[in-house]
DNA sequence: ACCTGAACACCGTTCAAGT
DNA sequence: ACCTGAACACCGTTCAAGT
């Protein structure tokens, strides 16, 4: 009943997955400004049109790529003994693949209906059941480590600009850090005194610090002993 | 030296204010889509260029609105005697200022260095020193409650299309729920376990939930007692 | 069934020209 | 000093026409 593969005109015959791949690699290398789909269309030597028999919109687009560097990341992220720590595990998978691909934090903060943002969610929460959180329980235990890495996921996308001007992540803070120095002393007390420890703090350990306050707090409130 | 209010030609004159105002308008009841720089002009009666000696560009725009909606939330969550309170207050302010305009859960999600997360940032970190938390745990401590509040900005800035088509919260979480109760059972459990949970359950409380969460955690792996 | 590329209906931003 | 509005350099998406 289907005709799949019975007329294929050449090997590189256009594909979705050729597509993500494609847009994957203008991501990463120009940013998300550049992915349009006249220089997908031109990259993959084929007419803008021709994209939209494969791909829904843009929109879809950045999603799929999206999840096929998330699920990538989560499968790498091998589930650990202890439940906790694949938690963390995991948020670290997801945490680095940002690192690597600031597009894909942007995206993941951008639309919480996506599907590598319900992956993300079923890796965590598995192992939320795993650590003995109560039923009731469980959905506010998953969904506040799933907002915790999306709101990182936000903040640790640079703007598209500063990527592509060469300014790396050490100088944008530093760049923050001045500015914060500077503000008024009376009214922003606590962002000035943390203005120092901005340049020269660790992304990936504060981000862990952030993910064991959650998972103590949920043992603590969910867990009888 | 300054020549401020000396040739003001109509008392409507156009303003920074003025124009941030309209912004918020059109936000408010179109959505983010709405908001063009042709709209903006037609709605204050001038050009589209003349906004541009206000204000630099859209992106500074809608920093600008969002400071202005998330800097009255935060007044408005007037400080509770306990510094825990204090941070709920704080959050559920954001909170409720995101569910009254969607669009600054986009904006927050958004841009990480924009003054209004500052603010936040301040308001929080504040009440963590008040907490006891000792200083080297206090950038950690507030950053975590910032990225959650950031993350569940994202997602609770419901899809612009969605909201125009006056389809209300209640009845995308019942769309989402049936999609993800129709999941693989192998591949998907705990998803399709808590979708039952989904249409049912109050935001509110989830939110704050996870404030709680965060905050037990913070008490009890930075505070020796 | 799949591809082409011009055309449509927009954008943000700039800028010569006005008052 | 501030405003006007046409013009510029783009977008995502559609669609008649091809193979």
């Amino acid at each position: 009943m289907t005709t799949e593969n019975r007329t294929r005109r050449r090997a590189d015959a256009l594909t979705q997955q050729r597509i993500v791949e494609a847009a994957i690699k203008i991501l990463d290398q120009d940013g998300e400004d550049a992915l349009t789909f006249r220089a997908l269309a031109a990259h993959l030597a084929t007419g803008s049109g021709a994209l939209y028999w494969h791909v829904a919109d843009k929109q879809t687009l950045l999603a799929q790529a999206t999840d096929q560097i998330v699920a990538a990341a989560l499968h790498e992220a091998a589930t650990r003994p202890q439940p906790q720590n694949a938690i963390r595990a995991l948020a670290l998978g997801v945490f680095d693949a940002i690192d690597a691909h600031p597009w894909v934090g942007a995206q993941l903060a951008r639309d919480p209906w996506q599907y590598a943002v319900l992956r993300i969610l079923e890796g965590v929460g598995v192992q939320v059941q795993a650590m003995g959180v109560p039923e009731p329980a469980q959905f506010n235990a998953a969904t506040a480590i799933l907002s915790f890495i999306l709101g990182l996921a936000g903040q640790y996308a640079t703007r598209p600009q500063a990527a592509l001007e060469g300014v790396d992540r050490a100088a944008v803070l530093e760049n923050v850090a001045a500015k914060w120095a500077q503000l008024d002393a009376a009214q922003h007390p606590f962002v000035r005194q943390v203005a120092a420890m901005l340049s020269g703090h660790d992304d990936r350990e504060q981000f862990l610090a952030g993910i064991d306050f959650i998972l103590a707090g949920i043992v603590q409130n969910t867990i009888v002993s």
